[in-house]
DNA sequence: CTATTGATGGTC
DNA sequence: ACCATCAATAGG
């Protein structure tokens, strides 16, 4: 009943970021730790497409952060933000292309007390316990990893501009954030309450 | 309800 | 100096 407990395989990720964006929605981010299995049911994405997208961490350049982006598909990639939060990616597409899906929102599955906030890529971290120790890991065999869950229909799929990349110029408004239309958990930036894209 | 601001540390 | 954020606060 929690999950199908099908771990996604490489061949998952080795796509283009906004196909994994879009297949990421409805299945499970698990992370075991020693507070126990932690499931949440990812419900809000962002595709970050390559080098050449400006939002882009891997736009900066091949550096020791941004390696992990250049690296093969199914690793994570953590970050801290702010000072404070951190932010969950998972590596995508081919190696070589430093493509990444951010990972904004969960909904509570398992592990997770039903009333937590886990809407925002800083709260999601947050309760799942995700910290800079978990940047590159592998999906494959770490205990960290995203499993089968529900299917999302296409008709519940909502898009539209990624959040706080302003600085990118054209591509802040490509609309690379998907999320599940109607889902309770899905962030609330300011100024963007309430709308929703096709 | 909206708008603004401060916290806080890795990375370049 | 710059942030792929959040919570607290002030104001309508």
């Amino acid at each position: 009943m929690p999950s199908s407990r099908v771990r996604l395989p490489v061949s998952f990720y080795a796509r283009p970021a906004l196909t994994v964006a879009r297949e990421l929605l409805g299945t499970h981010l698990v992370l075991e730790g020693e507070a126990g299995r932690r499931v949440g049911r990812i419900v809000e994405t962002e595709a970050y497409v390559g080098a050449h997208d400006l939002a882009c961490h891997a736009s900066k350049g091949r550096t020791a952060r941004t390696e992990v982006l250049f690296g093969p598909p199914g690793r994570a990639y953590v970050y801290l933000i702010y000072g404070m939060y951190h932010c969950f990616n998972v590596v995508t597409d081919v190696e070589g292309v430093a493509s990444a899906v951010l990972v904004r929102a969960v909904e509570p599955v398992e592990g997770l007390p039903p009333a937590l906030r886990t809407d925002g890529p800083g709260r999601l971290c947050r309760a799942m316990g995700l910290t800079l120790g978990h940047n590159r890991w592998d999906l494959q065999c770490a205990p960290l990893y995203l499993e089968e869950g529900s299917t999302v229909e296409e008709a519940r799929v909502a898009r539209g501009p990624r959040i706080g990349v302003d600085y990118a110029g054209e591509w802040a408004r490509e609309p690379y954030r998907l999320w599940v239309r109607g889902s309770q958990h899905v962030s609330r930036p300011p100024a963007r309450r309430g709308l929703e894209s096709a």
